[in-house]
DNA sequence: AAAAACGCTGCAAACGTTTGCGCAAACAAC
DNA sequence: GTTGTTTGCGCAAACGTTTGCAGCGTTTTT
């Protein structure tokens, strides 16, 4: 059993509650009592329960991370990673630790929200993701707690605050970057469409598409759920008969998937397909050819929720904030200027 | 204010500890009183708040991950993810919550610990790294806390639970692929020294080379420390007189970097140079040309420590047990047989 | 029919803190 | 020397549970 505060209040001949504002270096104790308390502590070894304090205080200085339905895939996706770390930087200045979601279907992970929120475990949370039919934004916004989304909520989208990219715009810049260099036939490879960020995507590419009166054909919009699926639309793309000499992957992973099976099929990139990807992982820069990528930034949006929910907790403000991290296209060896 | 235990007992009549007693469902109260506080908790929405039950039951049902301080070229190393996903997997099953150290330097992490274990948060601990000089081990050990660390422990072997690979024999085997293919100008370049992986694996290369009777050369042993010193020590390699023709490296990643600088110097895998690698994740089977790597199982080394851990927890056990995670060699296509 | 046993529930203490309030001593003001 | 203010600390309640023990009503044993 552990030395308690009742403990070094007997030895150092004071009342708990002296011990207790002696920790919290309250001004109502004298220096020569804090003195006196403080070498009791050490020589004791006392270290303050942090169960007993959150009872009491009813604040954790903890906050929950709830991860996306993690596939294997996903898993070597460094998305989470490093948003985590982002997250991680700013938690640490502030004090507060982290708890993860440990479910990997979409109840369980329900359940640990639920936990973790109704069993008062965390003062706030952060969810890394943003879906269709998601239950967790609802029910967090039902029970009032302090939450933050990265990426955009589907619903309910300006009642909660969340930190995203422009993924609209970034979708734009990565087409336009193609375009201008004289690509017109381009196929977009997005990520499952029940996530928001396929969708913004998908609407960026066909925004600057259209803009430059170029036809937005269906056929050259994809979606990818996972590794197995990118093979089959990478086929069935280089089976039309106006094949696309330029595709858009949803991820660097994804992307390197995607020339991995052109490889197979004797297409080399940069030469007879260009391609571009997004979240500028390392992995981009250090395959061959190195990829052209989206930075976006990833470490930041974990940063910047992170801060968003803490100040949130901290003081609770009048009207929901978001936040929108820049991207920016970090352009490699992937792509090649096109002549018709 | 959330619903308590009390407002449940006075609304239905009972006593407090009737309600506790329901919540766990012990065979003391009959099925009809059972019935009765079910039907109240469900109507005024009860939850337990977990930190009260943990203040009592001093037993959180968490348990505390450390990781290895952080760079950010770790960060785009697959190892962490995907070993956290077993230990969640593991977790999530027995109910177990985990929460993750946010430090980025040894003390902050060190500090993280001490707040976790002091505090009385977690119920047990997972390090997921072993190095040198680590303070963290000594600690653990002496507050007598379960814990288990992923890797070999360099002191206090026999004292600490572990799970690891048989990293000697993982890089022996590797080795004898490439001695097998015709190679005796093999380097081998480990991680960051401090770490126990890279001595073993170091160990398991000289073995090898000795066994088959090739000399073992400083030169052609080298350790990075981050993805820089990857470009020099293959600069180095390449100005040997004795150029190797065969190169193993860490991990996908920093095999993945070598490629890419040999790359820039126009020496072609296989053809010219040799490549090997560990961990076997995604990337290394993407690649041009998909590399030849050494699979660790990260996942059962997460899965497993947190069996081993929560096991422990559960039921103290007399002795310190371990466990050993095969390997496997998967051959792809970075190596080529060599003719003098 | 009294005694014993059993099944069910309540009482109250305990877990280790924090914090509002009150009180004594010390000091200043008059 | 009385009154008023300040300073420093202790008392006790509170946070929301769990759990050993006691008690009470009902059933079984003798």
């Amino acid at each position: 059993m552990a030395v308690t505060i009742k403990d070094v209040a007997k030895k150092a001949n004071v009342a708990p509650s002296t011990v207790s504002r002696v920790i919290s270096d309250s001004p109502n104790i004298s220096e020569r009592t804090k003195r006196k308390v403080r070498k009791v502590m050490d020589e004791m070894g006392y270290y303050i329960n942090l169960n007993a304090r959150v009872l009491v205080q009813q604040s954790t200085q903890n906050i929950g991370i709830v991860m996306k339905n993690s596939t294997v895939e996903s898993l070597h996706d460094p998305f989470f990673p490093v948003v985590l770390q982002g997250i991680s930087s700013y938690a640490n200045k502030q004090e507060f630790s982290i708890s993860l979601t440990t479910g990997d279907t979409e109840e369980a992970i329900f359940h640990d929200v639920e936990k973790m929120v109704q069993g008062k475990r965390v003062d706030g949370i952060i969810v890394t993701y943003s879906k269709d039919n998601d239950k967790v934004v609802p029910y967090l916004l039902k029970c009032g707690i302090p939450f933050v989304v990265v990426g955009k909520p589907v619903i309910h989208t300006n009642e909660v605050m969340y930190v995203n990219n422009d993924n609209v715009q970034a979708a734009k810049e990565a087409t336009e970057y193609l375009i201008q260099l004289g690509h017109d036939k381009i196929a977009f490879i997005a990520g499952d469409k029940e996530f928001e960020v396929s969708g913004s995507r998908t609407r960026g590419y066909k925004e600057a598409m259209q803009a430059h009166n170029l036809e937005v054909k269906d056929e050259y919009i994809k979606h990818s759920t996972n590794m197995e699926s990118v093979e089959n639309i990478v086929y069935q793309l280089l089976a039309l008969s106006e094949r696309p000499s330029a595709i858009i992957g949803t991820d660097d992973l994804a992307t390197l998937h995607i020339m991995s099976v052109l490889r197979k099929n004797n297409i080399n990139v940069p030469e007879d397909m260009s391609l571009i990807s997004f979240n500028n992982t390392m992995v981009a820069k250090l395959v061959n050819p190195a990829v052209t990528s989206v930075d976006t930034n990833i470490f930041q949006l974990g940063y910047e929720s992170a801060r968003t929910l803490i100040e949130e907790i901290k003081e609770k403000s009048t009207f929901p904030k978001s936040v929108i991290i820049p991207t920016k296209l970090e352009i490699r060896d992937s792509c090649r200027s096109y002549k018709k």
